[in-house]
DNA sequence: TTGTAAGCGTTATCAG
DNA sequence: CTGATAACGCTTACAA
């Protein structure tokens, strides 16, 4: 079948292990042999059994990713980031979907182990006690990537965007624009990092002015155009005073509720102001432009891929939690009210 | 370090040969053994070594993918509709990027087979002769998605959407809307399939019918956002008489080309048709919505998976390229002249 | 410099 | 039903 390294040691006349030194380049080998070998290699189109040399070595050049879908847009870009990092050191990556499901997640865990990853970039919906459980049972060091252990802060390390402060200052920004009724058109409330944690830095900014929270002006619900539409809707048959602005938790979102209020003829920007969250593709392609905080998704994996690279290496006391920046993006879809 | 399958035999008291048993029901145990194993087994978090397994059994249950980019959303899709399949046969997915370009793929190509992948799924820019020899030479079976061989035809199997006819049809139903001034705005001429191809099928409806091709009615680029604009304009500067329709490589390209003749007040539909390609997900977004021609790249990837494990287990006298259907989507970008 | 041989953690063949 | 033991393809002391 494949040839193997002893094929290759036959026919040059040398042994196995000269061969394994000519191609780790591992230990001298005289130029004369080096050839020789070399030559047989190309002409058999020897590839070395990956599998042999890490069950000895230890060494399997792979890590493992787990995302809850690899065609949603910010699990493409983080993925896109992380892979970069690992592709440029040598390694491989195995990427696996979970559809945010625990069960999947415990199982994916395992599956992993067995395969013998060196490490793992993990990007939960709940990252739960359980979950956390399973992973610090694993012998492979973990990073969490785009969203925070729910339950157990600080005991594995995390790559992530401020979510408080991304909301908090999102907030802020209307805020200062002269806005005081501001709606909360966010993700699910199940969600930690990016629904809870961001009604966190909303209800944040307003305490912190003195304007009270008014509990109609918060909808939660799926990161989906739909819902979007929906929470609009909601937000508008629900309440006499209709907000001047509304943060939303992901652009999808945003659009969804732009769609509602055109069919209703409310005016973007003039009637009330929409800013988005993440900064997708559509951002701009859409009228009015949609304002919105940019989270730069691959930096955060390239991010994540590095701190786990050090772990890997043995290198411990490192910071627990590592934020990526945010920035609020002004576009069209805002309007000053000073 | 981590416990191996002597640990466990060693602790439950009895062979190897019986915990590997019992851990592949390969073999009857008797009841006794058999839940003393389990519970060592559990006990221990014991994971079997998948890499020992599969030297010795030859299978690696691990597949290789290799995209350009999957933060692209055709890939993204493409890629998730691989993996549902898969990971529901058992199979785990190593994901390769080559960022389209042949050195990297080449290199990807092997690294594979050292990993002892069973089988890869390709998805590439421009698969030439070097690139199928390269395949052909490996010791996996490969399907290729997306983008058919550019040399070899029918070397290797394919599973793609009929370019030609999908292009063909796009410009037909503009056709059919009474227009006779159609443009084109294509992805790069080297684009083999999404190219080159889309650009015959354009070319195949306007002889058809017998309408004159007119070259400047005929620009290439990139499928960005960019590239659309550009385009646009070049047709918009470049010719007296204005296409009453134009079709494009892609959404993107579409949206692109929409923002560039907002800019200029030219109405759309009504002073221009657009056509987009993908149907991607922004297309209900913008507006006025796009009209397109859907691909299910999700399906795609299924259809493509399922022929791979096809091929996986040796049968034979397949056809050699699969089409995936696809269809043309009316929105409002689109109007009738009839 | 080069070769021999002992593993790495499993599965699989043979006896028993 | 159960247990030795020989592979699987490679790396790495240990010798030569």
């Amino acid at each position: 079948m494949a040839v193997t390294i002893e094929d290759i040691a036959r026919e040059a006349g040398v042994s196995i292990a000269t061969v394994s030194r000519v191609i780790n380049k591992t230990k001298p080998v005289s130029a004369q042999l080096r050839d020789r070998v070399y030559e047989v290699i190309e002409r058999n189109h020897f590839k070395p059994n990956s599998l042999a040399q890490g069950l000895i070595t230890k060494k399997t050049n792979t890590i493992g990713i787990i995302v809850p879908d690899i065609s949603n847009a910010v699990f493409g870009k983080l993925t896109k980031g992380m892979n970069s990092i690992f592709a440029k050191q040598g390694y491989t990556v195995v990427l696996c979907e979970s559809q945010g499901k625990l069960e999947k997640e415990l199982q994916l865990l395992g599956i992993l182990e067995e395969k013998q990853i060196e490490g793992l970039l993990f990007a939960g919906v709940d990252v739960n006690h359980t979950l956390v459980n399973a992973m610090l049972q694993r012998d492979y060091p973990v990073v969490l990537v785009t969203q925070e252990a729910s339950e157990d802060e600080g005991v594995i390390n995390t790559v992530i965007h401020n979510n408080v402060e991304a909301m908090y200052d999102a907030v802020r920004f209307l805020l200062d624009n002269g806005h005081r009724r501001i709606a909360y058109l966010g993700g699910p409330r199940n969600d930690f990092s990016s629904g809870k944690k961001r009604l966190k830095g909303y209800r944040r900014a307003l305490e912190e002015v003195g304007i009270p929270v008014n509990e109609s002006y918060i909808v939660q619900g799926e990161f989906s155009f739909e819902a979007g539409y929906q929470g609009m809707k909601t937000l508008y048959e629900e309440n006499s005073k209709l907000p001047t602005a509304v943060v939303t938790g992901s652009d999808v979102i945003a659009v969804g509720a732009m769609q509602y209020l055109d069919n209703m003829r409310v005016r973007i920007p003039d009637d009330i102001s929409i800013l988005g969250f993440d900064d997708s593709e559509f951002a701009t392609y859409i009228k009015p432009e949609l304002s919105t905080v940019r989270i730069s998704y691959y930096d955060e994996g390239v991010k994540a891929a590095k701190m786990l690279l050090r772990m890997m290496k043995g290198e411990t006391d490192l910071p627990v939690t590592e934020y990526v920046s945010h920035k609020i993006i002004r576009r069209s879809t805002t309007k000053s009210l000073n």
